[in-house]
DNA sequence: CCCGTGCCTTGACGATCATCAAGCGCCAAC
DNA sequence: GTTGGCGCTTGATGATCGTCAAGGCACGGG
């Protein structure tokens, strides 16, 4: 995905005018990030927020112990981090690319600046919160409304259903481990998850997963 | 609490300066709400959200058979159901009385025309979605890294460091179903968390709870 | 005083899932 | 070709927690 049609997919520019739009593009940096690269620790002081151009981002939580608990992952056109702007300058948790990419970078500073002048940027990224926020809901609900098993599948489905073809191919943009972070679940629940879904018509080879037959999917989530 | 209050500790108003929180005051209506109040239901058209100003809302979702699971708990001085404004009009998540109390109504449509004319409102409405939001990523992360011993401890130990008093004393403002499903578990794991703090020095006599120890339960924490 | 009701606790059981450990396939380096 | 590493799968085990069922306690009404 080029970078342009990344950035105007995200939701925090998409809705925007114009000039409001190439207000914030033209003070976006645009940085390379390996796989791997932190980009901020949970508590740091936040001092930008990103878009995400290419790969994939990873947000998460770690206790005491290192184990770690994925709350968010993000990929081209998604924005992230934003919030801290508000949470007394804080990230609330932790950035890591879990695919390679390029992120754009926006200064809190400057775009603190830009809402005082531009008041449909306040408009913008408070229906980028909103989003955050709903994406967080469906996580939290399905988290302890639905098995390990289930949630594969729905992940599934949603992503059969971006296309209209059948049978729908699928390729994880990512490890089958930051997969299950973020579906919450080991990397062995998912492997099992997956095993079990070929009963519905699922083939998993890789990276490469083929769903021959939507439908069963759906019927297994009501 | 008395109405105002609990509105001027609302994060929403607290920061705003007296003409835009005036602005907002007198768009507000207030609405009495027996326990058990069905407010809006998952999917609903928005129309309003909602400060409370006494007594407490859960805000939930269901799955096909009517299971629940809590994704919001608020109290006096708390608001909810901002964040559907941006997101299509419909709620997410359904939203009851836990306790019985009163709650300020703020017409959408009012607010809405309210943020064109006062660009502080975004900015207090923006700090708004980022608590819940930090709010929410604290719990999907306390859901996956703490057990439900844990969660139930954190939850006292904070309870407990309102006041600073040793033994300290707290008292639950609901049932302990509601704060079960706050904490992500079945009230029977909620009364044999309880009943395995006992160990440090938690006792729990109906919604009176003496927790002797704060220091034992913040080293549970680690 | 007894009974019913609501809220909570306790016990028993089983399902789900994390964890630990071993092994496999693939690929790159040498 | 061999070796090593990585990502993933599979198996075995146990911990946690949900669920079902029974009973206790407090309270209010008759």
């Amino acid at each position: 995905m080029a970078d342009r049609e990344a950035l105007f997919a995200c939701p925090l520019l998409a809705a925007l005018p114009a000039d409001d739009r190439d207000a914030v593009l033209s003070r976006l940096r645009r940085v390379e990030a390996a796989k791997g690269l932190r980009l901020f620790s949970e508590g740091d002081e936040a001092a930008a927020f990103y878009i995400v151009l290419s790969g994939w981002t990873r947000l998460f939580r770690a206790d005491a112990g290192g184990a770690e608990a994925d709350v968010g992952l993000f990929g081209p056109g998604q924005s992230f981090g934003e919030a801290a702007m508000f949470l007394g300058g804080r990230f609330p948790a932790s950035a890591q690319m879990a695919e390679p990419g390029a992120l754009a970078r926006m200064d809190l500073a400057e775009m603190r600046r830009l809402l005082d002048e531009r008041p449909r940027l306040a408009m913008a990224l408070m229906g980028s919160l909103s989003l955050h926020l709903h994406g967080l809901v469906g996580r939290l609900a399905a988290m302890r409304l639905f098995t390990a098993e289930r949630r594969a599948a729905s992940y599934l489905l949603a992503r059969a259903q971006e296309h209209d073809e059948i049978p729908a191919r699928v390729r994880l943009p990512y490890d089958k481990a930051v997969l299950a972070g973020a579906l919450g679940m080991a990397p062995e629940a998912l492997s099992r998850a997956f095993a079990a879904l070929r009963a519905q018509g699922v083939e998993v080879r890789g990276r490469e997963i083929e769903i021959r037959d939507p439908e069963a999917l759906r019927r297994m989530l009501d």
